[in-house]
DNA sequence: AAACAAACAGTCAAGCCTGTCTGTAAATGG
DNA sequence: CCATTTACAGACAGGCTTGACTGTTTGTTT
């Protein structure tokens, strides 16, 4: 039946479902959403058509499976960074400028596909608003914590906000040519700013 | 010949080609970009298809002609709400709040269509990237102007750029469905810091 | 080992989009 | 008033994408 065990078609199952994705997210980045075809991926995967069928019926379903994917290398990524930053003087920077780092990734530029896609696409809207709502909140937590933020404090949860919209800007620009030492630059200055008004704040 | 004058026809031409450069926008906000067909701009347009493969031969012409025209509406919008600006003790809030208001209007979805499939189509990009090039620096001239701020100073150029950078990444959250008092609140409260930055700098 | 289900392969038709092409009407200039 | 050019109309073909459909292999269960 389907409820009993099962071991390695699961695992084959998971490997092929894993290229599709990627394949996907790769092809997301490089050609954008509409270039984004299904032949494409199959064949970016080596998958034959049928067995990407198989898996995904239709185009919705595996670029909804690579959001989700994305997701979570999203998070993983974030964690990475988290461990490797310094504590006490320069740390408001060095958390800016991760965040500002990590939304000028490839995933950034996958995740922004998306959204600009499920803009003007209700089907796909329904699949990417609740996981990237998710997202962005726990990006949002994991900010004011690791800036040890007091949000209770009048302004301060604004300037969380005011920061990652910052970096989700910057993100924007870089797809389109804009270079890291420009944002270094910006998120130095920013971070400077956010300490003074923290500190007025505490 | 061609170098005589002429009049009717001029003034046909102009017209029937804003037709279709308005319908063009409309369906970049309202389908997106490859939502954006030519059969659904001529009939948008209320144009023949042979119209309008006569005044714009390819997709390419119409949708960069469209993004030009889309310039010069930014433009004459931007023109229109510093002429309604306060002065004072306000000024920096109204300037940012303007700011923000701008890059949450249709005009900016349509223009975010476009970078986003400038960004895999070397044909698009090459037409649209030395266009918002000189957009994107009239608009920081406009602000250093309007909040009247000495750019040689160190890191006030930054935070003229981060200002920037973050009304763009509210623009873009705007267009997935956020809210326009969250980006009241958070433009408020940049706005203090900015001014205490600026202040702090002089 | 046999029956059954899942995984995989590849072809096919339907629909859509773009740009070309041929043809018609209107206007300008001599 | 006629010739030429420009504006406009609509059919058409070529290419591409998607998802359905049929058939084959591999694995699982009894």
């Amino acid at each position: 039946m389907s409820s009993t065990t099962r071991v390695p078609q699961e695992e084959r199952t998971r490997a092929m479902r894993l290229r599709l994705m990627e394949a996907t997210v790769e092809l997301l980045v490089e050609k954008g959403f509409s270039g984004t075809t299904t032949t494409l991926v199959s064949e970016r995967a080596g998958v034959s058509r049928g067995a990407q069928l198989h898996h995904f019926p239709t185009k919705n379903d595996l670029v909804v499976a690579a959001v989700a994917h994305l997701t979570e290398i999203r998070g993983s990524d974030l964690e990475a960074a988290v461990s490797r930053l310094p504590d006490g003087a320069g740390r408001t920077e060095a958390v800016v400028q991760m965040l500002g780092d990590h939304f000028a990734s490839p995933v950034f530029t996958a995740a922004l596909e998306l959204w600009v896609a499920a803009r003007t696409d209700a089907a796909l809207l329904e699949a990417v608003a609740p996981l990237e709502q998710r997202v962005g909140r726990e990006t949002h937590r994991l900010t004011v914590e690791l800036l040890g933020a007091d949000e209770s404090r009048p302004g301060v949860r604004e300037l969380m906000q005011a920061t990652l919209d910052l970096v989700r800007g910057l993100g924007l620009a870089n797809t389109l040519g804009d270079d890291a030492r420009r944002r270094r630059k910006i998120l130095k200055e920013w971070s400077r700013s956010l300490d003074a008004a923290l500190k007025e704040k505490s």
